[in-house]
DNA sequence: TATGAATGAGCATTCATTCAT
DNA sequence: GATGAATGAATGCTCATTCAT
């Protein structure tokens, strides 16, 4: 095992936290063991201890980046159309786009959230997860004022629970498409991407003053 | 230890799985160890095995029962109802009860159905669950063309598509309503079943026609 | 690795803390796995589990026994002889078999004996032993009376410090004498037994009325 | 690190065995890692190497410090007094004073004595370490004759018996007394230099004429 | 000389599963 | 049929030590 060059500790734990992603993904956290992630990342279990205080550290870590990257995905998305049906439906595919690259994180973001803040001994990476979480919140929360105000969005949604309540339908189905993609497949002859369009728009129409504009 | 003789298997079957399914609600299916559910059933560990194949299949038999169930509160709720919103809510109160009954089961129930019919190792009981599944998707499928004959739901509907996304739809909303029922409570400043309520009627308005018909 | 016959918890139990003893006397609790004393007693590691709760009580238990024994080796020492010089060299080679016999509790007993009973996680061992120590105490305190109503110690003899610090100093002359056998030997020309005999003499003074009553 | 150049290798011995040696005494040696020693230090962790063969080395010339004082303490203690009580007593005091400093050397001392001289392969402190231990006894053989020649000790004491014996009693009392400092407080209502002092003069009488000279 | 980097060996503990009786 | 007994295989984590630079 040659030593490796004298890279930045960033360098070895972008390694082993891509590793055990991989892992994370193909069998779940509680399934994949220290030993796998090192042998995955070309390491000594011992070395994965000396960028990572523990296994925790590393799904945290893991879970944060995913949800920067979903952050990112979701403000690019609403920036990118200017119509309002045009800023959901790419919001949807955002959150599509997260869930297919990381589909492990994307069950497990929901269960993480609720930090018990009194606790003093949480990860820092948990906080920051929270705080991102908080964001994306508002992001949405922006889009939905302005989908109001733009007489696009019925007047009488209350805007935190239809923010939540959206979060988790369209979660539910993006993962549902996902966890059965073959079944939909067979039954219902056509593309994962084909159901969740047809997902997306039915529930647009909940939200919406007018219904879908085009005929899907 | 003075156990009735001749008991018939599914007797023990049902003692064991009883046992198991108290267990798996309080601590989760991986953390509740085979000793565990021995000890709590009033059997030897090895006697399990006598019974079930392994711990897999007291898995099945229960996710098959608490199908078994969903199925029937289904059933239930749309016959306590005349009214179509009514047979909606009642429907989706439906599910959330079953969540709440089996909160373990709920999630499980999405990933574990993809059967590979090849494999000639499956267990039986995963087939079941299929079968059920089906049916289940049967009377969603009878109360949603009903709805359309009776011209309160939208006549375009695609009615498979539409009975999976919103499977995946109130599926997702419950399961976000019970994970971050506390987080509701504080943000929302409401119960966890005033969200749902609120999640549910939003929903609705996708394949109504005319929207909610009281004010909620 | 054939399967035992159908012998007594109480047999594996002994057969276990037995190999266990061995090796703690060898090396050290804290230098012997639980590996070693699974092979030292011919059991799977896994089984050590089967009939102790953890190392700790393995421990525990090897404490407790060996306590009981000197408790034992104390009131026969006492019984066996009239005379209260007599009597205190026999409470003194008591002293010394046990350590000859426990060498590796010997001196962790010191340690032990102060339980937090505020604490009700303490294994129940452990108060055992306390309560052991405290009859050894007695046991002490009484020959120490019967001594001075005997007119044979000094009157003037505080009962519990005496006890307390005979205890302290008898046990570090043993030690001191196991511990240097071989150095005892060379450099006094004389046999561990002989030093301490000379130990045991030269302390009785320090209780006596008239010092030791033969020639040594 | 801006750490001076030129600095003569026993400085940073030092540093590095001074740095053990406070962590040595809060956590005792097996529960003292390498990092931390070279945390506290200052140093990184392979620096430890280049100037300790191992960590037992560490432990080894740590122990020969302490030896150093405990001779000097003992030494200063006879001088510091004329009278042969008070020389006692203050030797007493001195080993007392040492246990308090290195409570973790204090009983090491006693088992690490004993090299294997033939073994070329043991680590040159430690033979040391036994020189400054004959100088000890030394000490106190001194102190025994010139107490026996001046008619206040019996003038049958063996000397070497009696330097050995005296050393395990006093060192025994000594660990004794502050193992179970606690329990002495509660059960003897006394402090723990009352209860050593008590101890100390009971002991006296083993090896005095005429008692101890004043009322304790 | 000083150290960043890496790791082999080890440890206590858990658990689903097997099998002789 | 029922079970007492036993265990192989893991698992997360620690640590003294080595070595190329």
């Amino acid at each position: 095992m040659g030593r490796r060059k004298k890279e930045p500790k960033s360098v070895h734990r972008a390694a082993i936290s891509s590793a055990a992603a991989t892992l994370f993904s193909e069998k779940g956290v509680e399934h994949t063991s220290m030993d796998e992630i090192a042998k995955q990342a070309g390491y000594s279990k011992a070395t994965l201890y000396v960028y990572f205080k523990n296994k925790e550290e590393i799904v945290s870590i893991l879970v944060l980046e995913s949800m920067k990257k979903l952050h990112t995905y979701l403000t690019d998305a609403l920036q990118s159309q200017s119509d309002m049906y045009d800023k959901y439906i790419a919001l949807c595919n955002a959150m599509l786009k997260y869930e297919e690259e990381f589909p492990f994180y994307f069950h497990m973001v929901l269960d993480e959230i609720n930090i018990d803040f009194e606790n003093t001994d949480y990860i820092p990476e948990d906080k920051e997860t929270f705080l991102i979480g908080e964001k994306i919140n508002t992001v949405i929360k922006d889009f939905l004022i302005a989908g109001i105000n733009a007489g696009e969005f019925r007047k009488d949604l209350k805007i935190l629970p239809t923010i939540f309540s959206f979060w988790g339908m369209i979660t539910g189905l993006i993962e549902l498409g996902s966890n059965k993609e073959t079944y939909i497949n067979q039954t219902l002859h056509c593309s994962k991407q084909d159901f969740l369009n047809y997902g997306f728009d039915t529930l647009y129409r909940s939200i919406s003053v007018k219904g879908v504009p085009y005929e899907n």
